[in-house]
RNA sequence: GUGGUUGUAGCUCAGUUGGUUAGAGCGUUGGACUGUGGCUCCAAAGGCCGGGGGUUCGAGUCCCCUCAGCCACCCCA
């Protein structure tokens, strides 16, 4: 298995699966409609859409020729697909703004540890084509009612505004300025960051950066008067719907096309990968991508992390994959099970029988632990007189029953209290 | 990409200063109970000791390389 990838099997993929239709539901819910991008893009579309100096385009992309000589890109991320999807379909004449939802899986060439692969899964949503401070409200909403659905708890939301292009672009000149009086008692790495990235020297460990950076110009005293508002009417909704928000300037992304209002959710359990979920506007990145000023904003949760805190947390997930109806057989019996068998799933009901050739006695040890509500048993005896031997597991009760009448009593019996998903 | 750490059965792990056929618990399969689950007991199956090279009469054990997991940096989901 080639490194940083994973199977999936069993408990962690009934778990993935949970977590996915729970998202979707709710996605539903708020208005999201689905949306389906190709694993593997032109490598142009992420170099101008996430930027040519982020560390994702410099060194974490899988990036292959064709065979017809095209440079492509296994996508590391699902915005820039997504905006490069609404614009190829003219999405923005439609009624806006288009509310989309995917799933999926993207590829970041980094080092693995737990909670960071090399493939790994994305739950995420985009809002293109509004610029009300409303949306930003909803789509923070969106993903801590998410999180908290699934039970997670002590979730930090970390808040920022980038500022607009401009705004932005004159407090980086302005950082920039400062951190070079001051770049003898920078950090080997600092000192690197004071031209890649200067707001990157927010977030260093070493304890003379942090002095120098505290008194560092902040994000906030560069905001134009229109950035400024629209967060301030983001935050004041915020508390109004009761989510509860740290404001951290720090609190800089990895991609160049974040604009205003930023964010990310983090939990106290899952050491340095501790970032579940993240996002923010990216009102400049549908002009970049050839499309007309469109204002949007959106987020995508690691699913993968957020199964881990989770399971960090002792949080028992809702998954059923119990057995209803586990059918024995005994000596020349299996053919007629197999049909009893067939009948039961048309009913409806989930029901399995033994194909590994096991004794009545191993049979049944299978149904237990697949935790069959009820074991029908057929064997010579049964069939001469047309019946079959109904078991309930859970009290041991035992009694006979014309096979005829199979499909009334399952039907009875499993009608109610049956998980529908499509409900 | 940097530093650290760990790789022995499906899983969790023992394995002495290097010494014969590498062990346990759980799990799996079978049996005790010839047509009846959970509990108990018994038995069996299951290992290129991550891979390669070296030292040695002899390597799971020591050395080198490599691969992979994990931790931190970094980055982010």
């Amino acid at each position: 298995m080639p490194r940083g990838t994973s199977d999936i099997i069993f408990e962690k993929a009934a778990k993935k699966q949970y977590i996915e239709r729970l998202a979707i539901d709710l996605f539903e819910q708020f208005g999201y409609r689905p949306i389906v991008t190709p694993t593997f893009e032109h490598t142009e579309l992420f170099q101008r859409g996430i930027g040519e100096s982020t560390d994702i385009v410099r060194k974490e992309m899988y990036t292959f020729e064709d065979k017809g000589g095209r440079s492509l890109t296994l996508r590391p991320e699902g915005t820039a697909p997504v905006v490069r999807a609404y614009l190829e379909h003219g999405l923005a004449s439609k009624s806006l703004p288009a509310k989309l939802y995917y799933c999926g899986q993207m590829f970041r060439y980094e080092r693995p540890q737990a909670g960071r692969y090399r493939e790994f899964w994305q739950l995420g949503i985009e809002v293109l084509g509004s610029q009300d401070a409303l949306v930003d409200v909803e789509v923070i909403l969106l993903l801590i009612r998410f999180l908290e659905k699934i039970g997670l708890k002590d979730l930090e939301l970390h808040l920022n505004s980038m500022g607009c292009l401009v705004c932005r672009k004159s407090f980086g000149e302005a950082l920039r300025k400062y951190l070079k009086d001051k770049m003898e008692l920078l950090c080997i790495d600092c000192k690197k960051r004071v031209n890649s990235n200067p707001l990157r020297v927010f977030d260093c460990k070493n304890k003379k950066c942090q002095t120098i950076m505290k008194k560092a110009p902040l994000i906030s005293d560069f905001w134009c008067e229109s950035c400024r508002g629209h967060f301030e009417t983001v935050k004041s909704i915020l508390d109004d719907v009761g989510i509860s928000y740290i404001l951290n300037p720090a609190l800089v992304r990895g991609f160049d096309y974040y604009t205003k209002t930023t964010f990310e959710v983090r939990t106290p359990y899952l050491g340095a990968q501790n970032a579940l979920g993240g996002g923010g506007r990216y009102d400049g990145l549908v002009e970049e991508l050839g499309g007309s000023p469109t204002p949007a904003i959106g987020w995508a949760i690691g699913t993968e992390r957020v199964i881990m805190a989770t399971e960090e947390l002792n949080i028992n997930l809702p998954l059923s994959s119990n057995t209803d109806v586990f059918v024995a057989t005994i000596d020349g019996a299996r053919e007629e099970g197999f049909k009893v068998l067939n009948f039961l799933r048309e009913t409806g009901v989930s029901a399995d029988m033994d194909y590994g050739n096991r004794s009545l006695k191993g049979q049944m040890k299978l149904a237990n632990k697949l935790r069959a509500s009820y074991v029908i048993i057929l064997g010579p005896d049964e069939l001469k007189k047309g019946i079959c031997l109904i078991r309930n597991m859970n009290t041991g009760d035992q009694s006979e029953m014309q096979t005829s009448k199979i499909s009334r009593w399952a039907k009875g019996e499993f009608k109610s209290g049956k998980v529908d998903f499509n409900g």
